[in-house]
Formats: structure tokens, sequence, C-alpha cells
DNA sequence: GACAGTCTAGGATGGTCGTCCTAAATTCAA
DNA sequence: TTGAATTTAGGACGACCATCCTAGACTGTC
């Protein structure tokens, strides 16, 4: 069983590419030398490009899925599990400073080709939102619960934008400090 | 004076098809169509894609150093300036809430591209960081006023990026609130 | 009115793109 | 071992891309 067939490679490929360089100048050349595999071989597994797309968006969807359920089995106390939250930009600081936040990036790029998967991606964005108010939620807060969550996503968002800009690791490291002085007030109060 | 020269158009309109469309997505014949000249024209002002894209930076530049240089002009207290910078996103919700921040999405779309002129598109970054760096000087936070304009800056940035994955016009409101409030956090500390 | 410099038009070029097609190789069941 | 289904390879296609080139139109000067 967990065979990677070459549709998994296909699509893990894309993924990284995707990210590093983005979904336009990303072409099926580029994934096909990157699988080592032959453009036709590439076509029989996905007629399209919009289909490879969708398939990276399911498996981001899948797997940020999974991490959101791991962090909940981890930490028992909401605080912590939003900290988890918290700390992904200083586990992926590396990538984020070169190639900015996959999620961010790739809802921004969609947007402005107008593409029809806009909305597929931005369920990444919508998984992390309704994780991010379910934990607020059981913080006590669940008045303004989303307001909350929407606001450390902004905020997240935003350290990922200008750390990729200025390539600035300490910046990272300041702003999540900030964002953990700023749970523990949303606790307090 | 003050004639607009084809080249004056030219800029424009890449300027504007480059923040609707993206940098990459949009090419020489969009922006010759746009401005209604041939190809074989467009060619005679700018011999590559690379020279428009730096001359479009250089018009952001301007524009925006013409913009600060109001926003100083206008207000006499610090805090005011800033909350005028606070304020874009109000004053440009439409477009934020389609197409992003301007100065973000044009840097992060380069940095995937690993385009030559990421750091000339960084100067626009830069120029708000010290400006804003300079108004919490005078704001007496001299000792934390680049990590204070960094604050800011990425806050922004992140209510954009949000804004226009969800279209959410309250949420901007919302947050340029929040942002008005911790100004003044500053100004009291 | 002739001429030089500036500007414009539009076709040609070579490359890459997404997509499609056919045929060979492989796998697997009977 | 045969034969069908699955998987692979690689060339062909039309479209679009950035770029280049040449020739004509305009502008102002003498």
């Amino acid at each position: 069983m967990s065979e990677r067939t070459t549709r998994d490679h296909i699509v893990e490929a894309a993924d990284d590419l995707f990210y590093r360089q983005g979904y336009e100048h990303t072409s099926f050349s580029h994934i096909a030398d990157a699988v080592r595999i032959s453009r036709g071989n590439f076509y029989y597994h996905f007629k399209t490009k919009d289909e490879i797309l969708d398939a990276v968006i399911d498996a981001r969807l899948a797997e940020t899925r999974a991490m959101l359920a791991a962090w909940e089995a981890e930490a028992e106390h909401p605080a912590d599990r939003i900290r988890c939250f918290i700390h992904i930009l200083i586990a992926n600081r590396a990538d984020i400073k070169r190639y900015g936040c996959p999620v961010g990036t790739l809802s921004t790029e969609l947007a402005k080709l107008n593409h029809a998967s806009h909305g597929e991606a931005n369920k990444l964005f919508a998984l992390f939102r309704t994780w991010l108010r379910r934990q607020f939620t059981l913080l006590g807060r669940k008045a303004d619960a989303d307001a909350l969550a929407l606001h450390l996503l902004a905020r997240s968002q935003g350290v990922a934008t200008l750390a990729s800009a200025f390539r600035d690791e300490k910046f990272i490291r300041r702003e999540v400090k900030e964002m953990c002085d700023w749970l523990e007030s949303c606790t307090a109060a």
C-alpha cells in the first residue's frame, strides 16, 4: 500500500513548483522535467493545466486538514493550539523568506488571473479561519471569535509578505513574539 | 506643458494592467491594445518588457513620494499622518478587494519570478517603511520606530491579502479601526 | 520645397505554451 | 500465451509570446 503513483509524483512536483515559481510561470514542461516523464504521459494523467491546479489545491487542503487535526490532538489548550499556528511562520521561515506564504500567494495570483479555481484556493484560507474561530470560541471569545481569527490570519499573511520582501528573519521572530503576546491578552480579557 | 506623450500613456496603461492582471500575465499586445498603438511603435519606446516594468516602478515611486509628501504637508501631527497611511486601505478598498495591494502583489510576483527588478519594486516598501519610521520617531518612539513601521506595514499588507481573498469590506473597516486604536496606544506609551 | 530626425505601423522570426494524437511499451487477467 | 487495458513516449498543432526589422508618415528647420 501507499504506493506512490505517477499521478502522486506529478501533483507533488506541481505543488512545489507552483509555490516556488507561481502557477502561471510553471509550464507542463517544467513539471514533466521535474518528474522525469514525457509531456505525453503527463497528459494521460491530467487533461488540462487547470486540472493539475485543482489536484494541487485538493492535496493542500488534505494536508492542511491533517495538520490542523494534529495540532488539536497535540495540544489540549486552545491557546497552545493557536500558538502552533503562529509558529509555522518560524518553522517555515526559510521558504517564507523566499517565496512567501503558499496560501496567500496562490490566492493572490489566482485573483489576478481571474482564475476559476480562485474560490477553491480560498478554501485553504477558510480552513484556517474556521479552525482558528473554533479555538477562539473555546477560549471564551465566542462573540468575536471570527474577527479574532481573521485578525490573526491577516497578521501572519502580512508578516509573510514583508519577510519575503525584506528577506528579514529577525522581523519574523519579533512579530511572532508579538502575536503570542497578543494571544495572551486575548485569553486574559 | 504637461503634454501626455505616447510614452506616458504606455507607462500608465502598463501600470494599470500590471496591477490588475499581474506582470507576467500582461503581454505587449495587451498594453498596445490599451494604448491603441501598434506593437512596433511600442518597441520604439521600450526595447524590452523589463524596461517597461522599471518605468512603471519608477512612476509608482514618484507617485508614492508625492503622496507621502502631501500627507506630511496636510497633517501637522505625525499620528494624523500615520492615520492617512492607514486609511488608504479604505480609500482604495474597491481595488484592494479585487486586486490586493499594488505594492505587495508586485513584490510577491517578482520574488517568484526571481526577477531582476524585485529589488527595485521593494523600494516602494522601503519608501513607506522609512516614512513611517520617521513619523514614529517624531511621535517619540525613536527606539522602536523601525519595528513599529514594519509592524504597521505588515498589518496593512495582511488586511489587503485577506480582503482580496474574502472580498470582505467590513473586515477592512474593522481592521482599520483596530490599527488606529493601536496607534493611539503607541502615542500614549 | 527639400531634408533630417522623430514617430508610427505592421509583418517576420524563433521560441514556448497548452493541447492533442498516435503508436509503442507495459501490466495483468484469462 | 494470448489479448485487452493501462501507462508511457514523443511528435504535431495552432496560438501567443517577446523581439526585431523595414518602410512609411509626420514634424520642424533651413
